[in-house]
DNA sequence: CAGATAGAGAACGCAACCGTTCCTTCGCTC
DNA sequence: GAGCGAAGGAACGGTTGCGTTCTCTATCTG
């Protein structure tokens, strides 16, 4: 199904008949029938562009993503991403810097668990957003490449590490956690849970599991 | 560094010397120097398509995999891989049914911990061979391919947590393990850390890791 | 409103892969 | 040892993406 040499299927298909209409003149090579509505540029086109981007990734990967297949998805012309990136590598690269989601989710609810459902739940969705495809994508395919792995762990997982990290050691002071639960290998049981299964089942991960999750690994690990 | 357009660098350049030789005579396509030692057939070559597959899905991904860079990859013709399969899809779901690793593992130590270690060390070195490396490339590039991930499930994953079922069950048996740590989130839990330490950072896993993973994860959460 | 800037496209020559066909030669079988 | 099927290659016409360049025009700025 996911044949790589699929035809974008309108962005061609209208030569022959404007160019014949006028025979007699010497060379009238172009016509540029507008077509499209509004002409958008700066932000608001590379915004469309990164979007472009993050669903060739989940739809045929790194490797068969092409910046033909970009420009047609943004509905834009290939000049416009040639004259922004020197290459797909670089495209891509900004694309994450530009789309990966922050962290802005400096919660406490006073109860350890519940921090943690939600922190897992917003995994979860980004996991099953489109930047989540991307990423899966761009992980298996870029597996072997250890600037991008770095890139990636700097980037996403470190900071989510650390935040539940904070949690735990929010848990510890209040009593809720024992402290020598406090291990990395502990932290990464649940994020590495949902991955799994995100994995081997796809999307959506059943909220169901989640709960499992917390109350048959991550709870039981930390609980004093 | 995966540049999907790299040219294989050995199979054409040679061209102009040899038919401009003879310019008088109508035409004299071929020549077919053979150029290689020995001429495979049946199985021979098609296991060597087969690792040919593997080497491509994991360096250059599914996507850009192409039949011309198998064939060279196996120092084999198109035609031969034509012959036998009809597309690309075909090839690899071959290749992934006569080479994904068989599990052959009805060992007993006697000990849990210890049965966990061999069987995690196992997968381990399955993840890191070329096998691993190609499974990795299809998880990311066909996550949304509801049948490749069923497959997967079915001959990779379901048989070993079947297997660290029955390992647990055994321990239970013994005293070794608490009777309600029988939960597929439990079982999950190990394989699930030691992917994902895998897809984080990279091969190989730090043997210290699995240690701890056993130690800080496993082991407590089964312990009676 | 005039001019500058840049977006939307189309077209360019080039290279890679497609799937097929052909030829030569190897290796197996009778 | 003769014959046959298939392997190893090369070449084919066609398609697609490459990266560039061109024209035309929408949109922003002075």
């Amino acid at each position: 199904m996911p044949a790589p040499r699929s035809r974008s299927s309108a962005t061609l298909a209208t030569t022959a008949d404007k160019t014949s209409a006028v025979p007699g003149k010497g060379v009238v090579p172009n016509k540029a029938v507008p077509l499209f509505r509004c002409r958008r540029r700066g932000a608001a086109l590379e915004t469309a562009i990164y979007e472009a981007v993050l669903q060739q990734l989940s739809t045929v990967g790194f490797g068969a993503m092409t910046i033909e297949g970009v420009a047609a998805a943004a509905h834009t012309g290939k000049a416009a991403i040639y004259r922004r990136w020197p290459s797909k590598e670089e495209l891509v690269a900004d694309t994450l810097d530009n789309v990966l989601p922050t962290l802005d989710l400096p919660l406490d609810t006073g109860n350890v668990r519940s921090d943690l459902a939600e922190i897992f739940t917003v995994m979860l969705d980004m996991m099953a957003s489109p930047a989540g495809g991307a990423m899966q994508a761009l992980m298996g395919e870029l597996g072997h490449d250890h600037d991008f792995i770095t890139t990636l762990h700097e980037r996403v997982l470190a900071p989510r590490k650390a935040f539940m990290m904070e949690i735990l050691v929010r848990g510890v002071a209040r009593g809720d956690v024992r402290a020598d639960a406090i291990k990395p290998v502990v932290v990464e049981a649940g994020p590495a849970l949902l991955v799994h299964r995100l994995l081997t089942f796809g999307p959506p991960v059943d909220p169901a599991y989640m709960e499992a999750v917390l109350d048959d690994v991550v709870m039981p690990l930390i609980r004093p």
